[in-house]
DNA sequence: AGCTATTTATAACG
DNA sequence: TCGTTATAAATAGCT
């Protein structure tokens, strides 16, 4: 219908084919209107054009109408991607709580709890898993407290120094009666190691 | 177009109605499909009946068409089972997999790996659990042992208790010379009561 | 279902 | 995008 008859493929001209889709959606959209009323009938179309944009017609509720086609024919067709998609999830969830049994009947094992239907050779594994992890979390103490003593005496060897260094300008500055700059460059980079020291130590944690 | 112009409402006549709804339906899904030729687009088309029978039109496929409508304008609808479904399990793959994360740190930490990061408090109540579940294991494998000697006591005191009585059979067989009957019922039941003791042994577990 | 008078849609063009 | 118009297509009413 119109000045010549067209042949049935791709419009090549873009402005054309821009131009043509624009009627024959208005076109499409008002006969599926038409449709949906002098039937009686419950229509829903979908129309994106080339560059994604969307339209849409539905007589009733396009929810709705989905919903209704997923009933008639979506159900059984079970390669169906939603349908896939739940059985993938739900096999996916089952896995998952599979593995946190597991998980969750080892922890209480470690724990020593619903160990009475365990054999002999299972219990002495465990027995000597957990000393296994008690001996590692022993040696990490051993360490931190190892470490924590090394800083100590480190700072300990630092403010003795401090301390002879201070001496020293004293009995200088007692000697040679001199009042004005007490302390040296030297000395106040000293002082801010120290403070940083300090916070590496509470960091290192107390409770020993 | 036709013969006359029809008013824009329901038609009341059922035939014709049924006749109007299988020309314009045919019209209607030509037309689509000819949209999405001619234009390069994607189109759905769904129509019901007022029987309920449906037919429709998909020029890639109903449900990727579906699928991308969603997308578009559907996300924001939330209220729609399908999505409610989705986040919710979503949401529950997502718990889920924290659990067991949660869980195999725990574990790793009670085979005292990848504890480099724990302060020293959080290391000793880890010493602790260790300590309390090696003592519980090893309650478990003493009480199993326990129960095994007293079985063995048990089963040697049984021993002992037909050996005496055998003796006494064979004194009295000796003394009174008769060859047939040597045991009697009680004796024979002891035997049989001996072997399901020996089996019991067996399940329990060889090796201390 | 087929026919056909008529209405409607739309291709080409401005 | 919009209007016009010649013409193709769709279809209402009928058989």
């Amino acid at each position: 219908m119109g000045r010549g008859k067209v042949e049935l493929k791709r419009i090549e001209n873009p402005t054309n084919r821009q131009v043509t889709f624009s009627k024959r959606r208005n076109g499409l959209l008002k006969k599926a209107f038409e449709l949906s009323i002098l039937c009686d009938a419950e229509v829903a179309l979908l129309i994106f054009s080339s560059s994604g944009k969307v339209y849409q017609f539905a007589s009733h509720d396009m929810d709705r109408t989905i919903a209704k086609y997923r009933r008639e024919v979506g159900l059984p067709d079970s390669s169906n991607p939603q349908f896939r998609t739940m059985e993938f999830w739900r096999s996916e969830i089952e896995e998952l709580k599979r593995s946190i049994n597991i998980l969750e009947a080892r922890q209480k094992h470690l724990h020593g709890e619903d160990i009475l239907a365990l054999g002999m050779r299972e219990l002495k594994q465990l027995e000597r898993q957990l000393k296994i992890g008690a001996e590692r979390v022993r040696s990490r103490k051993r360490r931190i407290v190892s470490d924590h003593a090394t800083l100590l005496k480190r700072r300990n060897k630092q403010l003795q120094e401090e301390n002879t260094h201070f001496l020293k300008r004293l009995k200088e500055l007692d000697d040679g009666n001199t009042s004005s700059r007490i302390m040296g460059e030297n000395s106040c980079s000293m002082l801010q190691q120290r403070i940083v020291e300090d916070d590496l130590l509470n960091e290192t944690g107390l409770p020993l």
